[in-house]
DNA sequence: TGCTCGATTACCT
DNA sequence: GGTAATCGAGCAA
């Protein structure tokens, strides 16, 4: 299924944007996440996701993230109920759920609708439009050797990612392409679970496209819907969302069982027409 | 208390 | 294309 024309401008939607105290960025007030994920998720797409450390500053441009439903979706972390890890999704919208995954990488959410309903967005993949040299360093480990100072970096996503380890996948592209990629790159973790991004003085937070980046032509942007990535449960749901077209929006896997179970022979596998690579 | 699995990624063949 | 890495949440006993 491919929506076109439907980067919604959040002004026009006839959303208040919040100023921050400190940065003077606009930030997308909490009425917006005051939805169902469903319908916030494409909305999303084309905002900014920053997140200001002593470190510097890394902000993206969303690119592709997916919906999670609570209590009527068995996918969500929520499904089961309010546990200590997943507690944010239950708080009020507009704040960060962030949890650890496969042991070694952290993912980052914006919980949607009111207190109790657990709903949220699932960021997955993002460009990055400032910050790219503290990003790079955050991803691929190296000391600064472009003599680029941290914070703001270009805002045309060409700049100076530090090259990875084994120097082969030197792709800007890859800063932030992925959950677990993005959170590195913006510096995510626990310690930011429950984060408001709508507080004006929070370290993190998300602005209406164009706020750092020069503004993508939104009227010619289509936005493309599938399946969501590396579920078990629910995944014919097609509740992930992304800019067709885009070269920072993660690769597409279907859920992979980890044992050796046999496969089901009447294979449904990938009527997605999402985009593989 | 112990075991299984996961909203992933990077590396190897 | 396949798989190791790695650890916490959740479930079963």
């Amino acid at each position: 299924m491919v929506l076109t024309d439907a980067l919604t401008p959040i002004v026009a939607a006839g959303y208040a944007l919040t100023v921050g105290d400190l940065d003077g960025l606009a930030r997308l007030p909490r009425e917006f996440f005051d939805r169902p994920a469903t319908e916030v998720a494409p909305d999303l797409l084309g905002c900014i996701l920053w997140h200001a450390s002593a470190a510097g500053l890394v902000a993206a441009r969303l690119v592709e993230v997916e919906a999670y439903r609570g209590a009527i979706d068995p996918a969500s972390h929520s499904f089961r109920g309010r546990t200590a890890r997943n507690a944010v999704m239950f708080g009020p919208p507009g704040h960060a759920y962030v949890y650890f995954s496969y042991g070694m990488h952290y993912c980052v959410n914006l919980v949607c609708e009111p207190a109790g309903r657990a709903e949220a967005v699932l960021i997955r993949a993002g460009a990055v439009v400032a910050g790219a040299g503290l990003a790079g360093r955050r991803r691929y480990g190296l000391p600064d050797t472009t003599g680029s100072p941290d914070g703001v970096s270009t805002t045309d996503g060409s700049s100076q990612a530090a090259p990875p380890r084994n120097g082969a996948r030197s792709r800007d592209l890859d800063l932030a392409r992925g959950p677990g990629r993005l959170c590195q790159a913006l510096g995510i973790d626990r310690s930011l679970d429950g984060a408001d991004v709508c507080a004006p003085a929070g370290p993190l937070g998300i602005s209406p496209p164009g706020a750092m980046d020069p503004p993508v032509a939104t009227a010619a942007v289509t936005i493309a819907t599938g399946p969501r990535v590396g579920i078990s449960r629910a995944a014919d749901r097609p509740w992930r969302y992304w800019l067709a077209g885009d070269g920072h929006v993660s690769v597409y896997r279907p859920s992979k069982p980890r044992d050796a179970r046999p496969k089901p022979v009447s294979g449904r596998a990938a009527e997605d027409g999402t985009m593989h690579e």
